[in-house]
DNA sequence: AAAATCATGTGAGGAAACCTAACATGAACT
DNA sequence: AGTTCATGTTAGGTTTCCTCACATGATTTT
């Protein structure tokens, strides 16, 4: 890297920043890392760093969270919406804790109870173009 | 502003990633800022935040001064380069200490033995596109 | 209804990244 | 030889961020 060449996945934002684009709090970031949402890369001296992708990821979070997805619940979203695209090689998928029969019945409940409307196809990634003009 | 869009101008990023992203020192850009070549905006707390803009523009910097231009000459040039595609009444351009005819003869003798190729065309603007893919 | 869980707020103590100011330095001019 | 320019370096101070711990209100479970 030299004169270079900006990714979507560089690490260029502190979190002050993605606060301000995202409207999140710091603890809820933090909060979203530490349930696997988002793993933000880290300077040397430990602080987080975003990139384009971590803050649209955050964004689609708290759209989910208004609709009333809970962690584990966006974590399984997100884990589908990435395998779409994948050799479908893998019968096991991933040896992820998956959702329980019993976990998901409940999640589903819960989504009824929240007038939850699960179209509105969010969970499109690279959706940050709108972000420039 | 709330969820919000990204603008070339918005106040971004720290002077660290920046340093990373053009290989200028710390030392070096707030010299140029000093010289107002830049004028970062600046947090609550006073620390400087930059624009994808300002990153252009320190780019631009960096290819002047390797061809031997001087902070003075840089200055100008900016000058020069934002006047075009301006209303033409202003005869008098801006109250700034423009080049003396002095200064300036001296600055193009130092062009010629810099070997400098003032063409080229940097000072487009806006060439940010290359940095995202 | 009491207890547990979830998502977030808040505060303490510490460290990283940044700030300004001052002096040092080598290269190029006068 | 003395000056100016662009940059390096160091010192002392402030801001922003870090983790950890505990508090809290809203749900959910027992």
């Amino acid at each position: 890297m030299g004169g270079s060449k900006i990714r979507r996945s560089m690490p260029l934002f502190p979190i002050g920043i993605v606060m301000q684009l995202t409207d999140l709090t710091a603890r809820q970031i933090r909060y979203y890392e530490e349930h696997q949402l988002i793993s933000p890369a880290r300077t040397e001296g430990n602080r987080r760093m975003f990139s384009l992708n971590d803050i649209d990821r955050l964004l689609e979070i708290k759209d989910l969270i208004d609709k009333g997805v809970n962690m584990a619940g966006i974590r399984e979203l997100f884990l589908v919406n990435q395998a779409e695209g994948q050799p479908e090689s893998d019968k096991q998928k991933k040896p992820k804790k998956e959702l329980t029969e019993v976990e998901l019945r409940k999640m589903l409940r819960n989504e009824l109870l929240h007038a939850g409307r699960f179209n509105r196809s969010t969970l499109r990634q690279g959706d940050m173009s709108r972000f420039f003009n």
